[in-house]
DNA sequence: CTCGCTAAATTAACGTCGTTAACTCCGTGA
DNA sequence: TCACGGAGTTAACGACGTTAATTTAGCGAG
């Protein structure tokens, strides 16, 4: 009697390929440049099939999203965290940056797309645990000494803003857009650095 | 013999209709849902008449960018700009962030859509000059002994990056849809002062 | 006055997109 | 053996950006 269940492991095979294949492409591309045509000869199907497997392709690229907010979390614990508090705050940002600048095209939907009004993140999503990451350092420098008694949920989203701003630019902006003077090549290590002292006891 | 002279008035004036039409929608609807035969019928225009006027709908709406930038440099130097260089920074900033919270689809398309490969900006844009406001404050702060003595140029860039951190992130994100705590009432405020007290001398 | 030219505006159409409807195909259970 | 259900396909719809062909209007030259 597990005929339903390899059924239902046949359709999680062709969604797996719609995903990676959709993955792959999106991520060359961007969200505009990938067609639900591109995604289905990619893996040798007809564009309807998507159409069982996910809503329409603003629910295949949110799926896709949530994958990525995995992969996020993934890469900012899979390196050992510094004991310090503040050395593992640097390493947060620096581990953030890194996903951002090798995969902008997953970032630019991650964190600089609006959402569908009813979608909000619940407490166990990645998206969530990974700014607690950030919130836990921060409150372990505040109860160290090391920052300022201020909120820690807004020193986090201060810090987490800040190195978002670059990343952002540096996502958008080829070098020789910047207006005025090309980006400073250690932007990144300079945001996190001015936004840390920022916080820190002298 | 004004007569090819008015023409050109008259060319000039359909080209201001279009314009201001396609501002109207587009700061209510965003970039991808304003069409072309909206802006279109908006002024009782056939679709077809707006490519007489512009390339295509991404040179359309690069002019209305470059008014943006227009409009955003008025905004920061209109009000009086305090003697004081790390006061004028602050003043600059909230201008900054009120504009960008004013007009959140603007924003949107003027510093969180790539550009044209092609396209960068020429040191007398208004983009360029809004820059050089900052920069020029920040260079001002460093000779008064305010500021640490760091490149001038990659400081008043974490100030902009970190500006622009917060205002993408509002721009974005719903209050609800912030991962874990909605945003902190004072999140511009405290960016701003979290990212001059970095760069301050203690 | 009229003819022809120029340029702006319009209508019609093309190709592509996301998406839906109608149909085919096939393994399964009665 | 046969009806059912669901995955997959083809065909098509409506909307989009854009282009080609056509109309319209105003001006100068004969």
């Amino acid at each position: 009697m597990g005929i339903t269940q390899r059924r239902e492991r046949e359709k999680e095979e062709v969604r797996r390929k719609i995903l990676d294949a959709a993955r792959a492409l999106f991520a060359r591309e961007g969200y505009d440049h990938v067609t639900m045509r591109a995604v289905a000869d990619a893996i040798e199907y007809s564009a309807t099939t998507i159409y069982n497997h996910f809503e329409d392709k603003e629910d295949l690229v949110e799926a896709l999203c949530q994958e990525d907010f995995a992969q996020l979390l993934a890469v900012l614990t899979e390196t050992a965290p510094p004991q310090d508090p503040v050395e593992r705050i640097r390493a947060l940002g620096q581990a953030y940056a890194g996903f951002a600048r090798r995969y902008p095209n997953h970032y630019r939907f991650m964190f600089m797309t609006p959402r569908d009004e009813g979608h909000q993140p619940k407490p166990d999503e990645p998206g969530s645990r990974s700014f607690e990451l950030l919130r836990d350092s921060v409150k372990q420098a505040v109860e160290g000494g090391r920052f300022r008694n201020e909120p820690v949920d807004a020193m986090a989203q201060v810090i987490w803003a800040s190195l978002h701003g670059v990343v952002a630019l540096l996502v958008t902006y080829r070098e020789e857009q910047f207006p005025c003077v090309p980006p400073a090549p250690d932007l990144v290590e300079r945001t996190i650095e001015n936004t840390l002292r920022g916080f820190s006891v002298s």
